[in-house]
DNA sequence: TTGGCGCTGTTATATTATAACATTTTGACA
DNA sequence: TGTCAAAATGTTATAATATAACAGCGCCAA
């Protein structure tokens, strides 16, 4: 892992809820970085390598929470509109659904995304 | 629905990949459209309604091939990587499958997004 | 008939992401 | 150790996606 990935890693994995790219840019001005392109190249490496998830619905990036997601279960994350923070688990049957769903249409399925917004238990709570 | 959302509707209606939103405005420049809030204001009228998905994984937009998806069920789109085309349909117990694993997390689930990107069959076919 | 609300048009700007190219670092191996 | 190629980096510029702010218009209910 260059340093570069490194320092983005860290700070990904110090935070609760997803991360835009401009906002990694600008916590790591610090450490040296200076162009939008510092942040996605590191994003890059570290998203192939399953270290990282992009999070679609919201331009943002999350460290993984899995034991090391070699892309071997879809990871579902769950969205709190309130406290934005993300939550990510796997379901192997889940994952298998849906490789069926595409078999039964004749489509090889790769990459899949599950996100799923809504109010997270703490918030709830909050709510009385 | 107004002149500039059925300017939308009826183009991604006739479209079997997803449009972005630059792609629409130029679209629809005979018509008369000249800036992309005429789109998104559009855009986002029809999706409350349910008669346009948005793609994130794609930045794109679709329209509803359900007959009036009114949020019942989840949609799920299968998006070809070749061709580009999008498929989209919907499985209740999918559905409920993520409720279910929402509810086992005290999560109240709101918007649900699954997008699998692959090969599609005519691709595939295409390749022997 | 008027007053409000929703739709529209327009300009400007914010946010997210990549292209292109020069330079530096790294690491395999002669 | 020297050297070369590949990978990583730095930098400037620009592309692609999305929203803010404000002015004007049109419809229709009271």
């Amino acid at each position: 892992m260059t340093r570069n990935e490194a320092l983005v890693y860290k700070l990904l994995s110090a935070s609760d809820r997803p991360l835009s790219a401009y906002n990694i840019l600008d916590a790591l001005r610090d450490d040296g970085f200076k162009a939008p392109l510092q942040v996605y190249r590191a994003l890059t490496k570290l998203i192939e390598r399953g270290a990282v998830h992009r999070i679609e619905s919201v331009n943002g990036f999350v460290a993984c929470r899995q034991h090391d997601c070699g892309d071997n279960a879809v990871s579902i994350f769950m969205l709190c509109e309130r406290c934005e923070r993300a939550e990510e688990f796997t379901d192997a049957g889940l994952d298998a659904t849906l490789n069926s769903l595409g078999r039964q249409r004749g489509f090889a399925a790769g990459h899949k995304v599950i996100e799923i917004t809504g109010i997270c238990a703490a918030c709830l709570d909050e709510a009385h």
